[in-house]
DNA sequence: CAAGTTATTTATGAATTCATTTTACGATCG
DNA sequence: CGATCGTAAAATGAATTCATAAATAACTTG
């Protein structure tokens, strides 16, 4: 980890210091922290879809040899972020409009369960604290504030999914959200008014049955809410241009 | 792949031939076909809960340099079988009541939506195959071939799940199928009768719903017969002896 | 001049090697 | 006699090296 004490001669590029400042995250040793950083460097979309993705330029990048990225490499690839063909490379996972139908509606099913279980183990504080987090994203809705909306909208979707209480559920949907995070940003770009009014009044009822506590109906509810998006997504990748916000 | 073109002077031990007599099934490379070894090894429960598994035994094992095998390591990490501890090797997952109760209810919401898409997409042939081996599990459940019965409720699970058409959600619930499977094993030793009859009925009215496309039903179905099945297991493993068949 | 072919360069797959950490064993001391 | 410390052996983390497959460039030939 000390970058003064490595074993061999370092390689003749000057490694980038590994820790971006931040203290070990959740990582084991040097492989995890590499395996974070590239994750979160091709979720946040810094990557075309289907570029090349060079070993050696990546070592270079980061640092390290060979050995560890492709451990990382291995991993991101089962966890479906990139594909990893036969003698030819890593390349960063193209999502087709099927995959993304496919995405969204897992992810609607885990929804629909983490609705269920939340209702049975939720508890006032966290109803508060997404109630809370409602009005922001209502607030950002008034001004049109597309980003924060956003960014409370998912909020709120990962607070449901963790008062769940269920590890399982909360990694595999933090999966999933990764995998399609990308295609969130770029649908980010551009808003389609009325879906925007329709996701919000869905969000309503949302609340509405988490405080009643009304599992199966909030249940039903989340899946409609993500089959409603799951339209609309395709749609515009179909069509074309416009979209919404949720 | 050919074992007399080996590269470098082969390791002292004989290699064990890779290929054990089958086609290379999906994977790749060398790579992948030992971690599909691996995986199922794991996965049949030849490995004790908890077990150190050297790696320098499974190089032996396999016929492999340690390259390649930590590389299957790292995805098994990934997927859950095995805990990866900093400098201490990989030990085979032990899953806690608590891991396997998650496991079931993530399976129950993936379930609940399978059958929720599968009443929309699947064809007649394919509720008639179904029900055949519906058929043919009740023959078993009939003369007490738990084996049997045990064969006939997976495949049954596993083809409503792939008649949902959604490649993401069959490789996630095959995932979590995996990881549970040997305790599946372990459970199967013992039968409780009436927790059996229990599940034979409510296989009935999962055909049912499923015969008549009732998607909302056969969803609620689904999920409470992994809620039912969850409660069993749970009770075997904190009362002790005494298991559910399904 | 274009198309096919071959040689060169590059990148990937996998084994080996080196350094560090952990674990096991034995000696010494209380 | 038991416990603790120190040393040796083993295992792991990671870099390097070697061989093969792919990509590119140059060359030849029709």
């Amino acid at each position: 980890m000390n970058s003064a004490t490595v074993q061999h001669p370092a390689p003749q590029t000057e490694p980038t210091p590994v820790g971006n400042g931040a203290a070990p995250q959740g990582g084991n040793s040097l492989h995890d922290e590499v395996l974070v950083r590239l994750r979160d460097y091709i979720v946040e979309g810094n990557l075309e879809d289907g570029a090349r993705v060079p070993e050696r330029q990546l070592c270079d990048m980061l640092g390290i040899s060979r050995t560890p990225l492709r451990e990382a490499l291995k991993v991101l690839a089962a966890e479906g972020l990139i594909d990893l063909l036969p003698n030819r490379g890593a390349r960063i996972r193209r999502l087709t409009a099927q995959d993304i139908a496919e995405l969204l509606d897992v992810m609607g099913g885990l929804e629909a369960l983490a609705g269920r279980l939340a209702c049975e183990r939720i508890s006032d504080d966290e109803v508060a604290a997404i109630e809370h987090l409602h009005h922001q994203m209502y607030g950002c809705y008034l001004r049109r504030d597309l980003h924060g909306y956003f960014q409370c909208n998912q909020a709120i979707h990962h607070h449901i999914v963790a008062a769940a209480r269920n590890d399982t559920l909360t990694a595999s949907y933090a999966g999933f959200a990764n995998r399609i995070r990308r295609i969130r940003y770029a649908a980010n770009l551009d808003r389609k008014r009325d879906r925007w009014s329709e996701a919000m009044r869905e969000h309503e009822a949302i609340l509405d049955a988490l405080h009643r506590r009304a599992g199966a109906e909030l249940s039903d509810l989340l899946f409609q809410h993500l089959r409603n998006k799951q339209r609309a997504v395709i749609s515009h990748l179909t069509d074309g241009p416009a979209l919404q916000p949720d």
